[in-house]
DNA sequence: GCCGTTTTCGGCCCGACTGTTTTCAGTCG
C-alpha cells in the first residue's frame, strides 16, 4: 500500500473505533497519523527502512509498527478484525451530512437500517421521530442531506472558490455596519482545493450582518442561523459560513477560522503552558500569572508577538514546523507574485493554445513581466497538435524575429517536450541543441508502474538538454489522480542533475504538490514557477503557482524565474 | 494512541448551533 490508501486505512480505523465508542483521544490519535503521513513530504519507503516513522509528530511506536504492516504487506488483523465487528452501512451512513457514529450507531440496532435507501424509505414512513434523540426535524435534515448528497460533498478548486469569494468580502467590507471583513479557512492558507468558504465580520450589528449575508442573491438554502454564525449553501450547493465577531475579537478569530485545525491545535497547547486558554474571542488565565500584552483589538501579528512567534502567514499554518521556526526567528520570506520575472512553460496556436505567438508575447509584456518563454508540444502529443522539427524550427525564427525588435519582454524558445514511455525525449538532440530550453514531460502511457514511471522521467532528467521536468506527477485535481512515482528519488536526481522541478501553477494541476517542496528546496532543488498557459488569460495563474510555492516555504532564492533577464540568460545557457 | 522544562500517568483546543430536551448530547468546524 501506499501513503494515501494507508492514511485513507488509519481514517477508517478512527471511524470504527467511534463506531465502538472508543476513547475519542484514542480516535483522534489515528486521524493525526493519517494527516501526519499524508503531510511528510519523505518516502515512505525510504521512511520505514530507516526505521524513522515514529519519528513523525503523531506517529508512536505502535502506529509506525501497524503502518509499516499496511506497507509491506497491505494488510492488517487489527483492522479486518475492528471491520468485521462494525456492520459495514456505518461507512455508507456516514456520507450524510449530520450522522455521526453515534446517530449511526442507533440507527443501525434500532431500526435495522444499513443503506442509504432504507434510510430514505424510513425517513418518509416517520420511523425515525418515535426514536428517543431524534425527532421531526431530524427526518427532514436527513432527508434533505440524502437529496443534495451529490453536490454537497463537492470541492472546488482553489481559484473557483476565490473568484466566488472576492466580490462577496468586497460588498461586506463596503457594508455601513461592518467594520472589518475577510475570507478565512483553507481558501485563506491557498490550500489546493477548498470545501467551503468562511468569511469572518467585526461588527456591532451582528443582526444586521446574519440579515444581509441570508438574503443575499447568492444564497440557495439556510443551513443554519444563530446570533452569531449563519450556514448557508450558495445556489450550485457550495456551502459558505460567516462569523460575525466584536472588533476586539477579530484578531484572535481570524486567527482561529484560518486555521488549520492543526495549527491552532499547537498555538492554544502552547499557550496553555504560559496559563492562557485562547478562543476565537481573546485569552483568558487558566491559573496564575502574567496576561499577555495586547492592545485593546489585538492583529494576529500582535497576537502571535504575545505567544513568542513572529507572525506566520497564513498559507504556512499547517502544522509542518512552522511554530518552532516563529520562535526561533527562522521564518522563510517567502516569494511573492511580484518577485515573479516571466515564466516558461506557455503555448501558442503553433501547437494548442488559443493565442498567437504575439499575442502571448503582448500580454506577457501587459503582466510587467521582462520574458517569457515559450513551449508548444513535441510532435508525439497529436492531440495537441504537437510541433513536428520542421514547425519548431519555424517557430525559433519567428521568435527570432521578434526578439530583433529589440522590444520587450525578451521571448525565449523552448519546448514541452514529451517524455516518451522508454524515457526517450521526443525530438532529436540536433533540435533540441537550437532551444533556450527544455520542458520535459510526460503525456504518455499514464499507466506505467511507479518503478517504470520513475525510471523514465529520471532519464529524462539525466538527459544534458533538459532544463526542467513539467508537471511531475500529472495530475488533475478533482478528475485524476496522479501517476504512480517515487517523487522523492525523482527530487535526488534533479538535484544530482542541477536539474529543476517547475511548479505548474495551473488551478487545475499545482504541480508539484506544495507538501514535497520544503524538504526539497532545503536538499537544495530549484523551481520555476508557470502557468502552463494556452490562452493569455491563463497568464494570472502565477498567482496560484506562487500559492504554491509559499505554502512550499519557497523563497525568491528558490525560483529561477524571479532572475532578471541578463541573469536567467547566464543561467539557461550554463 | 501520543506525548513529556510540572507528568512514563494522565492529560489531550474550544465553541456554535440544532434538536431534543428541561440541562445536554451530538455534530461540525
Amino acid at each position: 500500500m501506499d501513503k494515501h490508501e494507508i492514511a485513507n486505512v488509519l481514517e477508517e480505523i478512527a471511524f470504527l473505533l467511534e463506531m465502538k465508542n472508543a476513547n475519542p483521544f484514542r480516535v483522534r490519535a489515528y486521524r493525526n497519523a493519517a494527516r501526519a503521513l499524508l503531510n511528510t513530504e519523505k518516502d515512505l519507503n525510504d521512511l520505514i527502512q530507516e526505521k524513522a516513522l515514529s519519528n513523525i509528530e503523531g506517529i508512536g511506536e505502535d502506529l509506525a509498527g501497524k503502518i509499516t504492516k499496511l506497507a509491506k504487506t497491505g494488510k492488517l488483523a487489527f483492522y479486518e478484525n475492528l471491520k468485521k465487528s462494525v456492520p459495514k452501512s456505518a461507512f455508507e451512513l456516514r456520507e450524510v451530512h449530520g450522522l455521526g457514529a453515534k446517530k449511526i450507531q442507533v440507527l443501525q440496532k434500532k431500526l435495522k437500517i444499513h443503506s442509504l435507501k432504507q434510510l430514505e424509505k424510513a425517513c418518509k414512513e416517520g420511523k425515525l421521530e418515535k426514536i428517543a434523540g431524534f425527532g421531526k426535524k431530524t427526518e427532514q435534515n436527513i432527508l434533505n442531506a440524502l437529496s443534495k448528497k451529490e453536490i454537497y460533498s463537492q470541492r472546488k478548486l482553489w481559484w473557483e472558490a476565490n473568484q466566488l469569494a472576492k466580490p462577496i468580502v468586497a460588498a461586506l467590507k463596503k457594508l455601513s455596519f461592518v467594520l472589518d471583513a475577510e475570507v478565512a479557512g483553507s481558501l485563506r492558507r491557498c490550500l489546493e482545493t477548498v470545501g467551503d468558504l468562511d468569511f469572518l465580520v467585526s461588527s456591532k450589528e451582528p443582526k444586521k450582518v446574519m440579515k444581509w449575508f441570508t438574503e443575499q442573491e447568492f444564497v440557495g438554502s439556510i443551513t443554519s442561523q444563530g446570533e452569531t454564525k449563519a450556514s448557508i449553501r450558495m445556489k450550485g450547493g457550495f456551502q459558505a459560513d460567516l462569523r460575525v465577531v466584536l472588533e476586539k475579537e477579530f484578531g484572535f478569530a481570524l486567527l482561529y477560522f484560518t486555521g488549520s485545525k492543526e495549527h491552532n491545535v499547537k498555538l492554544r497547547e502552547r499557550a496553555l503552558k504560559k496559563g492562557w486558554s485562547v478562543s476565537e474571542y481573546g485569552i483568558t488565565l487558566t491559573k496564575k500569572g502574567a496576561p499577555p500584552r495586547l492592545p485593546s483589538s489585538p492583529t494576529e501579528e500582535d497576537i502571535y508577538k504575545a505567544m513568542g512567534l513572529s507572525y506566520i502567514p497564513p498559507e504556512i499554518r499547517e502544522d509542518q514546523g512552522e511554530i518552532q521556526a516563529a520562535e526561533k526567528k527562522k521564518l522563510p520570506h517567502l516569494i511573492e507574485v511580484k518577485d515573479i520575472r516571466g515564466t516558461f512553460h506557455n503555448h501558442t496556436t503553433a501547437s494548442d493554445g488559443k493565442n498567437t505567438l504575439s499575442e502571448m508575447v503582448d500580454a506577457a509584456g501587459d503582466m510587467g513581466w521582462e520574458y517569457i518563454g515559450i513551449s508548444d508540444h513535441s510532435k508525439s502529443s497529436f492531440q495537441a497538435n504537437g510541433l513536428t522539427v520542421e514547425r519548431l524550427e519555424k517557430s525559433i525564427l519567428d521568435v527570432q524575429k521578434i526578439n530583433n525588435l529589440k522590444k520587450k519582454p525578451y521571448v525565449f524558445i523552448g519546448t514541452e517536450c514529451d517524455i516518451l514511455p522508454n524515457g526517450k525525449l521526443d525530438y532529436p538532440d540536433s533540435i533540441l541543441k537550437e532551444l533556450d530550453f527544455v520542458i520535459a514531460s510526460v503525456h504518455s502511457a499514464l499507466s506505467q508502474d511507479e518503478k517504470n514511471m520513475t525510471a523514465r522521467i529520471i532519464k529524462a532528467i539525466e538527459h544534458p538538454l533538459t532544463t526542467m521536468i513539467g508537471h511531475l506527477t500529472g495530475r488533475i485535481l478533482l478528475q485524476r489522480d496522479p501517476y504512480k512515482v517515487n517523487i522523492s528519488k525523482i527530487i535526488d536526481a534533479c538535484i544530482a542533475n542541477g536539474k529543476i522541478i517547475e511548479i505548474n501553477g495551473h488551478p487545475q494541476r499545482l504541480d508539484m504538490d506544495w507538501r514535497f517542496w520544503h524538504g526539497a528546496s532545503e536538499r537544495g532543488l530549484l523551481t520555476c514557477i508557470n502557468t502552463d498557459a494556452h490562452h493569455v488569460e491563463d497568464l494570472v495563474f502565477v498567482e496560484t503557482g506562487v500559492n504554491v510555492a509559499r505554502k512550499g516555504w519557497l523563497e525568491k532564492k528558490h525560483v529561477i524565474n524571479t532572475m532578471t533577464l541578463a541573469q536567467i540568460k547566464k543561467f539557461l545557457k550554463k
